[in-house]
DNA sequence: AGTTCGATCGCCT
DNA sequence: GGCGATCGAACTG
């Protein structure tokens, strides 16, 4: 039912594909993921690991199966699952879920949220709807209290993919994708 | 419905 | 010291 750690030993963008329509569980939380984007270790300007190791984005060049949490403009923390074999960087970015355990409890956390389309349908708010922080920087997500499954169901869906979001360097490669159809996803 | 803009701080040059 | 892998409020039309 928990994602193995070979699901993540993978290229990049296999996981990002693979990761869609799994589930992330943080307690009594769980959102489906509908939007990803991969992030690179080689030829991408964009990715966090292109300037090398640092004290950051060590967890990018470590074990698959692992959480990266950054802080976004100084106040939203975003969470990625590091892909590749070890020593290898890559990562994929979560960018939105569909709420489908523990929405009540979302709300009281994402009170700006109008609809529960909005609790998680960005990379800032599907940490706080869920109450994923820093503090989860390096967890492994093969045990643990967070952790990424197989749906309980099974889950059919097509793939779209298109270029990503809020980045300048590297903006043209075509490294989002989102489920076909979603009303979740952070952007039409 | 679409655009603009301020908030806020860790990271790397 | 400058700059983001963002969000939400305020504003316009």
């Amino acid at each position: 039912m928990i994602l193995p750690r070979a699901f993540y030993a993978r290229p990049t963008v296999e996981v990002a594909r693979g990761l869609l329509g799994k589930w992330i569980v943080h307690g009594e939380t769980a959102g489906r993921i509908v939007e990803v984007e991969a992030y690179l270790g080689q030829d991408d300007a964009a990715a966090h690991s292109a300037a090398g190791m640092t004290a950051r984005t060590r967890v990018i060049f470590g074990p698959p199966g692992h959480a990266y949490v950054y802080l976004s403009y100084g106040m939203h923390e975003c969470l990625n699952i590091v892909a590749e074999a070890e020593g290898v960087a890559g990562c994929v970015l979560i960018r939105a879920l569909e709420p489908v355990a523990g929405v009540a409890e979302m709300r009281e956390r994402r009170p700006a949220a109008k609809s529960d389309r909005e609790l998680a349908s960005g990379p800032g708010r599907l940490t706080r709807a869920l109450g994923i922080t820093r503090a989860h920087y390096g967890a492994d997500l093969t045990q643990g209290v967070l952790t990424v499954r197989e749906p309980p169901r099974p889950d059919a869906f097509a793939i779209d993919v298109s270029r990503r979001i809020g980045i300048s360097k590297a903006a043209e490669l075509p490294l989002r994708f989102t489920i076909r159809g979603s009303r979740f996803i952070s952007r039409g």
